[in-house]
DNA sequence: CTGTTAGCGCGTTCAC
DNA sequence: GTGAACGCGCTAACAG
């Protein structure tokens, strides 16, 4: 049975008005703990919860977090894994506070119906996380023009308010690291299968490769940065071509799916991983341990970037803090990708 | 700005009454063309669009469907893909409806606090999906006891009334279906991992393998019967005492995970797959195109088996069709990890 | 400490 | 066709 008791039905029961329930349930000081008791009591024996939409409507407070993720609904199966852990990192820290999660998938090939603030409009949204988007997204701009507070994963702007904050990684750091790690095994004719041009985090980690190219005095050439759009296909194709003109002897790609598709277009051009060319991922993705060989990369922990992002994001909605960057640790994996010179 | 437009900031500009713009938006016959024209102009002008949480609390409407899961917090990342497309498939269902989505994620190792009905109750929603919920579930006894529509998805109700649906492949053929490819491979010293003995799928899975070895003229024996929970590390350790004792030709496990560890332990006892024993998994996970060798597995689909959910349910929400067993495909992968006797 | 009342933004009768 | 008025279930200000 689902009958429905309502906040009416606790105050008859318990002889009191709904002003005195709605204080009892809402932790109000200026209530006698006896009358609280009686509330809770009642309120128990009529199996009473207070309705949400109702409680989101009147309160002033914002109740409800949204999370704005575009590339999930059109990820290939191998790499939606990142997106689920954000997911669940954010659905922990929403739920442990009580907050409500809206969540809008965005398809990257369809055109998005509704503008993001609309979106957060229409659910009385106080404040959002956004991931997979662009910055030069028209509704991304206009999101945060509204004074709805943001907090960006994996990238980043440049002229942020005190509403906008922002969860990664040390991407240029860890960049750099995986690349002197191939640098140090005396490679020197290296290409990269970066991802998206316009993509935040894939500057980041061009930056981190220019710096280990430094540091050992080199110099990174346009004609070895490849672009393989975080996607298996594209990164066996622009791997591919590369193959007829160039011989390295290492290709460092900035995710684990495109150096899937890189591994696979050097061993259709016969050479072997990683005698003839060592290789490199991104992210971590449960696949890299079981290719052939297993994937030295760069572990990313996507529920801890999810979690830390829900977390910066209640601080600003309720004033603890001011938009910041938080950044959140990596960590090397050393498997059999790699091999000295 | 979120200068938040309301219908009466729309009615005053029109030169109307709310009611006639909220009849102009929910699409009433009863208002003149014109009339109509000029309050969707309006209202693009101002930007406006309707609040969906004042709308949720004053129409009598369900606009809201409850996605209930369990077993995804604390699954591994390997086989989190799963719930992830059966999410995709749900959301995409109920996002062209204009459906809202509310999803409540059960850590099945913790104790939930908040009991399913409750959950739906608070949220006004009008329907709900679950996934990965025991039958034995007090929560879910007391769900299904109010008149709220639900769709299960991969379990299965005896005493099912017209507001209860489900959906899932048909899980008895296939499981007979990949027996007898291992069977006409003339395989007879046979072990099957199974999950858990309490999950529904676990025991049709189970008849299908006992149908196949009945049409060989065969009988399953219990001590063959291994129970990995649908866990890596126990189906691991379940293979490994097996095989102190016994020497199979092959091993059938109800799903890639602990098919996987299944393999390791095989792997381990020094025996080659499939040379000296082949295996078989269920689900075919993104990695199983990885192992060594990848494996023989039946695919589902995911993505359909959540849409087909989302669809059956609106039927039942709307009053188009009462709650009945959809079958969704599913599709044997042979791949190398099963070798003929 | 408690009751009353006015909204929150919208859907929905019921007159006209 | 359209407007006025009530109600959804709750919060929040105000009075007492």
């Amino acid at each position: 049975m689902l009958s429905l008791a309502t906040i009416k039905d606790v105050a008859k029961r318990a002889g009191v008005s709904i002003g005195v329930v709605s204080r009892a349930f809402n932790n109000y000081p200026d209530i006698s703990e006896k009358t609280r008791q009686k509330i809770l009591k009642v309120a128990e024996e009529l199996n009473y919860t207070p309705n949400l939409v109702a409680k989101n409507l009147s309160s002033k407070k914002q109740l409800t977090i949204g999370l704005i993720t575009s590339g999930i609904l059109d990820s290939s199966q191998k790499d939606s894994v990142n997106s689920i852990e954000v997911f669940k990192g954010v659905y922990t820290a929403i739920e442990e506070k009580e907050y409500e999660l809206a969540i809008y998938l965005i398809d990257s090939n369809k055109q998005k119906r509704k503008s993001y603030a609309q979106f957060c409009r229409e659910r009385n949204i106080g404040g959002t996380i956004l991931q997979g988007i662009r910055t030069d997204d028209p509704y991304f701009k206009e999101l945060i023009n509204t004074n709805i507070p943001c907090v960006l994963i994996d990238f980043h702007l440049n002229n942020h308010t005190p509403l906008i904050g922002n969860v990664s990684i040390n991407n240029i750091e860890a960049s750099r690291k995986i690349t002197e790690l191939v640098l140090e095994q005396n490679h020197r004719r290296i290409a990269i299968m970066a991802g998206k041009k316009a993509a935040y985090v894939n500057n980041e980690r061009l930056r981190g490769v220019r710096e280990a190219f430094a540091a050992f005095g080199l110099q990174l050439h346009e004609e070895d940065i490849l672009y393989g759009q975080f996607l298996e296909q594209a990164a066996y194709e622009e791997t591919k071509k590369y193959l007829e003109k160039h011989r390295p002897t290492a290709i460092i790609a900035f995710s684990d799916i495109m150096a899937i598709g890189v591994m696979k277009a050097i061993k259709e051009a016969g050479l072997q991983i990683p005698e003839d060319v060592s290789v490199t991922g991104f992210d971590n993705i449960p696949i890299t341990e079981f290719t052939q060989p297993p994937i030295t990369t760069v572990q990313q922990n996507f529920f801890e970037l999810g979690r830390q992002a829900a977390l910066h994001l209640q601080e600003i909605m309720e004033g603890r803090a001011k938009g910041k960057q938080v950044v959140v640790d990596y960590k090397i994996i050393e498997r059999d990708s790699v091999k000295p010179l």
